[in-house]
DNA sequence: TTGTATGCGTTATCAG
DNA sequence: CTGATAACGCATACAA
């Protein structure tokens, strides 16, 4: 059994009340008797139960993190960054992997409330759909505590959005690739999630703008049968039988990469018979031949102001409801321009 | 305010201790009142008070999981795998990114021991060092809670470690690549965690048992301050200059990869006069060209067996101290065997 | 089968 | 500055 307050209380000579303070730094305590405290418990290796803690402060200094699938490189690297500024904030987080069912993510909600959480991240623009229907659960939460979106925008109250101006960046590369010249460009994707929606507004736009003609018949979507990366390459080979591009533009790096193999495979030469670009500037940028040229979506900076906002918020403090950065194109070699 | 246990006794029209016990299961609960009872929570939407019931329950149903960097590529994908296990058998996961100075990992141990968590997973083989002195964290933590280990093994009562044969997988792989005619081997590597010995090791013991002389002058480690792909290249290119190798086994795929770009921004060509093996089969393998032969761990095996070892543990059965899998060679272009 | 009363380890509100 | 004491929400031994 782990010692209680009331041990060391005994131990102490004074009363719990006492030890609660010089635990919980009040002013009023006396040097003397606060020092004797930290005595005793440094002596005997107290810690406060969490629980009972919680019952009093109605908090567990916890955060509830979900995220469809913590292995994914970009979630991967969202959830490292919370937690780390999570923890140097005074929080802990409890992570659920959701999967990207909707029932399910609706269930894991209700678990981690029931945790008496203090706050809700959800990490990816998938949590959040098209219908009032499917983003009921977000309202519900937000009743309860403070929910945070990274990656996707949800106006609410108790609802705040950190995200990166997905449109925006992808109108940018797009214009620079036509800017460059070319003017046919297959749009990669596979999933159209609140921020696969906005990536693909961007290029629409972008094309629009720049009137080119027939746009959409380049616009394909990777089915999610092709999970393999050999099975992304041999879809695009496939569509390459029947349609002419000379520029791609994928919604992550992933699929840019499989562009990559897919033009090395057929010895088209990359950038000039082709040029590619790719979204989340990850590791995997760097790994194939030539490197990938991608967007970078400022995940550590949007990580640290949604930490900072939901510390904010839990503090009592006004928040601002929405955030948006704007990414940067990085460019390597799988570009002229 | 949320709902307890006392506004469904009332709505409920029983005791406390009846919707307690139709909350719990207990079999002494008369069919009509429990169904009762459970519309009333149904309808009200009650869901319990997990501090309030860990006081009574003495368990927080949450394991805590720590590892030195969530976003690494290898690590993420064995968080992904135990918080899904957890999930299915009833335990939630608190997550520590601990970074890897031995100080703050001992401070994030106390820090998550304080919450009261049931278990300890720690993930990967850096949490276990070559001196008693850096491990004795280890043995305090198990004096409360069963400590598991994820990728090292460390005998002591109340731990348990689970996994991969690291030494064997690197003897067999570097005994096919020296069976294939390869002799001068460069084994590059960046840390001697307890996984990463083990793999030097198997490497050594091949390479010893085939009478290679001279095999340790190709033993290099890649200096920590090389932590993009470019400066890894440069490295190895730096490297070459002063050795002849025919192979490269790599102690991951990142290094594995940066074999690759090596070879193929050198003109040297893969698998003819160049043999590359990697460690992790990650999706990093599939990135590169050509795809890297690698090194399977069977890390969802790994997780799977260590989850129902800890689950065995806290509910009193008797489990295996050490569990012990063998890797395997995934073969693909950058090997010839 | 059900209800009553008590304990779990804290925090917080009062008095002193 | 310090000490009683009442919450907090639930589990459970003991009664009925």
């Amino acid at each position: 059994m782990s010692l209680t307050i009331y041990d060391i209380s005994q131990k102490a000579g004074v009363s719990i009340a006492t030890i609660s303070r010089v635990l919980n730094g009040s002013p009023k305590v006396k040097e003397s008797t606060k020092k004797k405290v930290m005595d005793i418990i440094e002596e005997y290796g107290y810690t406060p139960n969490s629980s009972a803690r919680a019952m009093g402060l109605k908090s567990m200094k916890t955060i509830g993190i979900l995220c469809a699938d913590s292995s994914d490189i970009f979630l991967a690297k969202a959830v490292y960054y919370l937690e780390q500024n999570l923890q140097s904030n005074g929080y802990e987080s409890l992570l659920c992997c959701t999967g990207y069912n909707l029932d399910a993510k609706k269930n894991y909600v209700d678990l981690i409330l029931s945790k008496k959480v203090d706050g809700l991240i959800l990490v990816g623009s998938n949590f959040i759909g098209t219908t009032e229907d499917e983003n009921q659960y977000v309202i519900d939460s937000s009743e309860k505590v403070p929910v945070m979106i990274l990656n996707a925008s949800f106006r609410h109250d108790n609802v705040y959005s950190i995200l990166c101006d997905d449109m925006n960046s992808m109108y940018r590369a797009t214009t620079s690739m036509l800017g460059s010249g070319i003017e046919d460009i297959l749009y990669l994707y596979n999933s159209l999630s609140y921020s696969g929606r906005k990536k693909l507004d961007g290029f629409r736009m972008a094309m629009q703008g720049h009137h080119s003609p027939n746009y959409e018949e380049l616009i394909c979507q990777v089915p999610e049968e092709c999970s393999s990366m050999n099975a992304i390459v041999a879809y695009i080979e496939d569509f390459a039988r029947s349609h002419t591009f000379h520029g791609i533009i994928a919604s992550d790096d992933i699929l840019g990469v499989a562009a990559v193999k897919y033009a090395t495979s057929n010895n088209i030469s990359i950038p000039d018979e082709l040029s590619v670009i790719g979204y989340n500037n990850s590791i995997l940028t760097e790994c194939c031949t030539p490197t990938l040229t991608s967007i970078d979506n400022q995940l550590e900076i949007q990580t640290r102001s949604l930490v900072k906002t939901l510390i904010g918020v839990l503090n009592g403090r006004e928040m601002p409801q929405k955030t948006v950065f704007s990414g940067a194109l990085i460019k390597r070699n799988t570009t002229k321009f």
